[in-house]
DNA sequence: CTGTTAGCGCCTTCAA
DNA sequence: TTGAAGGCGCTAACAG
């Protein structure tokens, strides 16, 4: 039905191994030779078979993106930085590599599912962006899945989630680098993970091959940032109204924000419950939602910390509605630093994650075009944005 | 390297063609066999080669999805429905399909150069989505290569832009139905794009196979509604700040805004060209700018109107900068009614497009679900959406 | 530098 | 209902 290689072949008068040989690029062929061949190419408009190569090849150009939720910019523009890496290091106008941004919408079978998928497609390369969901099963399935996509050659890299769990020590046969390359904690991992002392330190070439790799976000750091800031202005009930409970960026940010409320010694962890509402999702209308019962709970609030931007302008939504004024009445701050936050009334003051460089950093490494930190797991920095949404609480506070 | 379908049939004591058949559902196998054959794949995690399959036969499960900015929600919501279309029809726990989502950036050549690694991989479908770029020539090479996909069996769908234009009477040398499904104008056609009376009627059915599709946002009934909202507040000194020149989506609007001060015998051509300003992109810093060009060309003005909505923030963020309140001094409206826009302070009024809806219709007509509008076109509704960004204009204007 | 020759892993007739 | 066998289009040795 198509064109094919020997089609080529014939008409430019060659073997097809030669057509296959001009078209790879890689390997010496006489100057006519390959004229002629292109031209042959060009008058057929033949275009290679993607299967038919990458079974012969053993090898394929996909690169896998899974993303929580496609029409959240959060995710758009790490995936876009992902993707962009693809286009890069070729001159060829025909970059080789096909990135496929798959859509999770959060749920644990569809990120095991479309992991499936892309272990069909043999990917060359998945990338994980986004807080992982922390249910023990889920996770413990997910790591182990990771972990043997990785030993069988696809590289694996998560954007915005904690490194996977250290391995158990006998839990796998292969003396592969991955147990070390996880075992170093970035920033986000468990609070009391236990630095495997004796893993370090001679892992970090190997990692590149077979490990698991990690960018991270400092979601703790940002959040305890966020929070300092509105002690420092002289809020003492501040409220947060926090993402999805099972999610890894949930609780990081929570974490950092109990941290510094306990540094200044501010909150009993009972109040600081009772002034946390979890809510459903990372979308405006639950961060609506969210303020609501906040209001009822904690009336005296004035100052609230958002899961993210979006639940921070459903926030301040809520708050208008309810005839407070911000930051007047109650401060409000988010986090992630979208491209709205900067043009919402008021400006969000929100802490800044460096997406677009995380996903480039992410996509390089997939493409194995960065070498592999060590300890496998870089961290990206965060820096708070102040704006004009938090202010000093209002006197009768 | 990995396991096979030989593995797992010498595992289950089977040939592989019965595993072959026992994965591919279609085909009637004895139920001890099925559940020997499937319990061996279970053990051997066993999981179909992509390549290899779609090379034996001659077919692919991946919709690629072309997007001009994945990091603009409009293509987020866009490319998200579609994506979900591919999850819904299936009772499985594992979707067949896999989408694939290209980020074009907006350029011609990316847009060409995807859909050749689309093509490479043999996708079954391509959906591509928002403004077309008018250039004459990438125009025509882009219609002759979706023809030529189409007429090879790949489902080819727009969604957001207009429907190719009608084929040349000898353009094409089989007597494919492509042309009458292309021919029957949608609302973004031409305004003076001349109705091929004989082709019409006797498409419908055979639309499907072969032709192009279409999904149709009504760009310029919604620009015209809202530029007649803003008339009929008393605006008599409307700016438009504009996408970038060579867009479909940027033309179409402007035409209905025109169309619609025409009708009301408002401005002559030339004063209506002065209170354009086309800004490069579709983002907010451009809105910016476009606004504060605006204020200098035309300080007059009331109203203004943006490309979209993320540019309206732009917008307002300039005219806030300058010192102007809106609504009181300058009324703003945007397009697209993305989520954010509620929440913008004022909440913007804008014409809401049904993105999910566009998108899950776009991925049923890839995947074949739904059948093919006569004419090969769908146009999907808008409405006016009035939040507290317009209102009358000040008394001195 | 170029041609020849085997497969890559699966699907799909064709027989049994 | 199941097995055997050929080939999908390409790449990667191995010769020449």
């Amino acid at each position: 039905m198509a064109v094919t290689l020997a089609d080529v072949a014939a008409r430019a008068g060659v073997s097809s191994a030669t057509v296959s040989r001009v078209l790879s690029g890689d390997y010496p062929v006489a100057g006519t030779t390959r004229s002629r061949v292109l031209r042959a190419v060009a008058e057929l408009e033949y275009v290679v078979d993607g299967p038919a190569s990458a079974l012969a090849a053993a090898s394929s150009d996909l690169l896998g993106i899974l993303v929580n939720d496609i029409a959240d910019p959060f995710f758009g523009i790490v995936a876009g930085a992902v993707q962009g890496e693809l286009d890069s290091g070729t001159d060829d106008r025909v970059p080789r590599r096909l990135a496929v941004v798959c859509n999770t919408g959060g749920s644990p079978e569809r990120e095991l599912t479309y992991l499936t998928l892309l272990q069909r497609q043999r990917a060359a390369a998945i990338v994980l962006t986004g807080g992982a969901v922390e249910d023990p099963a889920h996770r413990a399935s997910l790591a182990a899945r990771l972990r043997r996509l990785a030993a069988g050659g696809t590289r694996i890299v998560l954007c915005g989630r904690p490194p996977l769990d250290p391995l158990e020590p006998d839990a796998t046969a292969m003396p592969g680098p991955d147990a070390e390359a996880a075992a170093v904690p970035g920033p986000d991992c468990e609070p009391d993970a236990r630095p495997v002392a004796a893993a370090r330190g001679r892992s970090a070439r190997r990692a590149a091959r077979g490990a698991v790799l990690t960018v991270a976000f400092d979601n703790r750091g940002g959040a305890h940032a966020l929070t300092a800031h509105l002690l420092a202005l002289g809020h003492r009930h501040i409220g947060y109204v926090a993402g999805p409970s099972e999610r890894t960026t949930t609780r990081h940010r929570l974490a950092g924000h109990r941290a510094a409320l306990a540094a200044h010694g501010a909150a009993g962890p009972d109040r600081a419950e009772r002034l946390t509402v979890h809510a459903g999702g990372y979308d405006r209308s639950c961060g609506y939602r969210g303020a609501v019962e906040l209001l009822r709970r904690a009336p005296e609030t004035t100052a609230v910390l958002a899961a993210n931007d979006t639940v921070a302008l459903g926030v301040c939504a809520a708050l208008r509605d309810a005839g407070l004024r911000v930051p007047q009445d109650v401060s409000v701050a988010g986090f992630d630093d979208l491209p709205f936050s900067a043009d919402a009334a008021p400006g969000l003051t929100t802490v800044r994650l460096p997406l677009q460089e995380a996903g480039a950093v992410a996509g390089q490494l997939a493409l194995g075009t960065r070498p592999a930190p060590p300890g496998g797991t870089t961290t990206m920095p965060h820096a708070l944005v102040v704006r004009a949404s938090t202010a000093v609480p209002r006197a009768g506070a």
